[in-house]
Formats: structure tokens, sequence, C-alpha cells
DNA sequence: AACAACATTAGAGTGTAGTCTATGGTTGAT
DNA sequence: ATCAACCATAGACTACACTCTAATGTTGTT
């Protein structure tokens, strides 16, 4: 598919997906029969992968960490064993931000009984 | 005390601490007895606020945002119910916030599950 | 009096992650 | 042939959250 329909398909505007192209995240591919244009092809793995960046970007990852973890998965920079060395990493974060999550919760929740029996 | 003194306690840098005083977030108190300068003097207010500030930060929410929760816990700009909406929303975007780290270790877990079992 | 170590402000610069504009070429329908 | 609707690139611009520089003033010790 062309750029177009990527990004209706994945909600992500053309000029971001050239981004994330141009950032390392997702790869289009150019007919090579085609000489008349250079227009980008993309496949399902684009899309997934767009899937994917949505969601990693939404719990804080960044450009750079979700182009590492795309690059455990779809890539072959890395060996195997780093792959899961980063891949575990990446879970270990997760965990941490998981329990920031619960204590800020609770922080909150204070600040609102507070407010709420007018101690402050 | 003086913002070098919040500096070294809180961790944070007198730069961004200034930051932080313009956008609101904290407040110095100039001491009107003193006419020779006009240093700012924080307590430990500021340093709790500080403190909320960056774990606030690596949960992902913005300075706004904090600055809002400060206001609703600390200040008198909003109306006791405004502070509670206001509380019960961040609340709410925690817990989607979580539901959302949930889903990503589970897609990463399933990353790493391919890469030992070769399936990638 | 001299000096380091502190304080202030305004404003410039940085990195991240887009977002937009300008320019120009291509495709497909009429 | 012409037109709308698509494609490409380079580079300018934006918002956010700092981070740093420059210029200048104050405090405390020797």
């Amino acid at each position: 598919m062309l750029i177009n329909e990527l990004s209706k398909k994945s909600g992500v505007s053309a000029h971001t997906i050239r981004f994330y192209e141009k950032s390392g995240l997702i790869e289009g591919k150019r007919d090579e029969s085609v000489k008349s244009n250079n227009y980008f092809h993309y496949d399902d793995t684009a899309l997934e992968k767009l899937e994917f960046i949505q969601e990693a970007k939404s719990v804080g990852f960044t450009i750079k960490e979700i182009a590492e973890m795309i690059d455990a998965w779809y890539g072959n920079k890395y060996t195997k064993k780093e792959k899961i060395q980063l891949l575990d990493n990446k879970l270990l974060a997760l965990e941490q931000k998981s329990k920031e999550i619960k204590a800020m919760k609770k922080q909150i929740a204070q600040f609102k009984d507070d407010v709420v029996n007018n101690r402050c």
C-alpha cells in the first residue's frame, strides 16, 4: 500500500510516517520495476509497527527506545542474546513505571482525601 | 532556605527551580525586611512540591498538569468541587496508564518469547 | 579591600517529537 | 490535455521542558 492508505489505516499522518521512516522505525520499499516514480510501498508489517509505536509512545517510551524494540523483534541488528537482554530491560522499566504509578495514585488519593475532609 | 540549599535537598538544579517558579509550580518569598537583596526564601512546602514534581513527571504528567494538581492541594484557585473533580480525573488517567502498561508488558513478553523460540 | 561563593534577570540554546510549507513530479479520470 | 488527487524532498517552524550564558549585584571570610 502507499503512504496515504497506511496513514488512513493507522491513524498516523503521512508527515509523521515519513518522520518515522527517517528515524528508522518503519521501512517502505520502492518498486524497482517502476522507473517513473519513487513511491514507497508499505506492507502489513509497517501497519503493525505503527500500532506498536502508538502504544509504546503512550506508556512513555522514546522514539529511540521504540526503535530498539522494533529492531529486537523485526531486525537483525542485534544477536539473540542482545535482543533478549534489551527486551528484558524494557520489561523491567515497565515494572518500575508500574510501581511509580501505584505510588502516585496513592499520593493523589491522599490529596483528594485531604480536600474532601477540608484538611488543606 | 535559599535556592542553593533547596537545590541540594531536592536534587533539582537551581536553574530548574527558577524555571518551575516562573511556571507557577513553586513559590519563594522575599524577605521584606531586607532591602539590600531580593533573594527568594523557600520553606519545606517547596521541597515537598519538588519531590512531588519529580514523581509526577516520571509517570508522564506534564508541567501544566502538575501545576493543576499542586493548585488543587496547596492553592485556592479552585473550589472544593473543582479540586475533587480535577484529582479524580488524574486518578482516572493513571488507571488508564496502568492498563496501557499492562498491555505493553504482555506485548513485549510476547516479543521476547518469539525471540527465545526463534519465531522471528 | 579583595575574593569566592552565592544571588538575580533576560534571553539564547538544546533535544525530542512532531507538524507544516514550498516546490516539483506522477497518476488516473474526464 | 487538463485537472484533482496523489507522491517525494528539504528545510522551516512549533511546543515542551529544560539548560546555559551573560551581565550584574550581595554576602561572608580573610
